[in-house]
DNA sequence: GTCTATATACAGATAGAC
DNA sequence: GTCTATCTGTATATAGAC
């Protein structure tokens, strides 16, 4: 827990940084000791399988959303503006971990795929005391889905067609008016 | 145009459902072949490679979604509730087409993600005659984008935790509501 | 802890028989 | 048009030196 070998850090952002930028395909071990400024064999040192290395991206990806999640129950303009804002990747290290964590779910990985979920019913649960009913709490997961996926599909740099700025302002507005009824 | 070789649908079906099924790293062309009954070499002879079998996929939903559109334009229940209703999947051709290509965007091939980027701007050109301003368009857009979002995460056949039913009817009620301010 | 060298498996693609 | 056999590259993983 007090400090973890920074080498196991640097390999873990490298092949977090491969996922997010370059894909699933591009993420092999040789490319993440190459990246990470590792050999190859250096970086099994740390993980011994491919598997235990996408386990590190996934584990680390639940620590980060302990933290998001008491961010957002405890945010000003309100969990729903904070959650959909939030949505809209800024390449913080949370994004990245869910942008990473997703693409090893669409490569086929399962506990990739089980932690997004499980993570989207912890946010579930935040959003829903703001939320009067099941539709609206509804409504506000599928836009921030919507936020994410159109991430999730352009380059982890190249921003999707999602609103910003001003429009953003408005979405939320639109959001929570919808939701209050 | 007339009567395209049975064999070539036939493999062209067996890789969209590899795809959907197991993920684009299962989606191999041996794999594709076996599925399809055929061999290697047959596979090679219409689909001279790995980039020709893929983009066979993403022409085929192009087709699909010409249809599409302009069912959407013509539902007599509406553009938007027929669009909302149509994301969430039913594994019929266009959904499969649509999942299958997305699984390729993901994998790294970006005429797929290309494509997935033009038939979005399509669906929006269909919905913004109906939307009163482009707020409105963002949040109906959203909303199916994270109803796909949901069924991309959840294999192909597993239905995700999207509304159904009633609890659909409600969703496109309230999205309805909300664009009508 | 980190390295080089190597084993094993499988992907995409070619050649040529039928 | 479909097949078998084979080449080449590359991914994961092991063995063992330093």
């Amino acid at each position: 827990m007090s400090r973890p070998p920074l080498a196991r850090e640097k390999v873990l952002d490298a092949f977090e940084a491969i996922l997010v930028d370059d894909g699933e395909r591009a993420a092999t071990m040789d490319a993440t000791a190459r990246a990470a400024g590792v050999s190859k064999g250096g970086l099994l040192y740390h993980f011994a399988s491919k598997e235990a290395l996408e386990a590190g991206v996934i584990d680390r990806l639940g620590a980060l959303v302990d933290a998001d999640v008491a961010a957002m129950s405890a945010a000003a303009e309100g969990a729903v503006a904070y959650f959909l804002r939030s949505s809209v990747m800024e390449n913080d290290p949370l994004d990245r971990a869910i942008l990473a964590t997703a693409r090893l779910a669409q490569g086929g990985n399962p506990a990739a795929a089980d932690a997004l979920r499980e993570i989207r019913e912890r946010w579930a649960d935040a959003i829903r005391p703001v939320a009067p009913d099941e539709t609206a709490l509804d409504l506000v997961m599928l836009v921030s889905d919507g936020l994410y996926f159109n991430n999730a599909l352009a380059g982890g740099s190249i921003p999707g067609p999602v609103p910003r700025g001003a429009a953003m302002d408005a979405l939320i507005a639109l959001v929570e008016r919808a939701i209050r009824g």
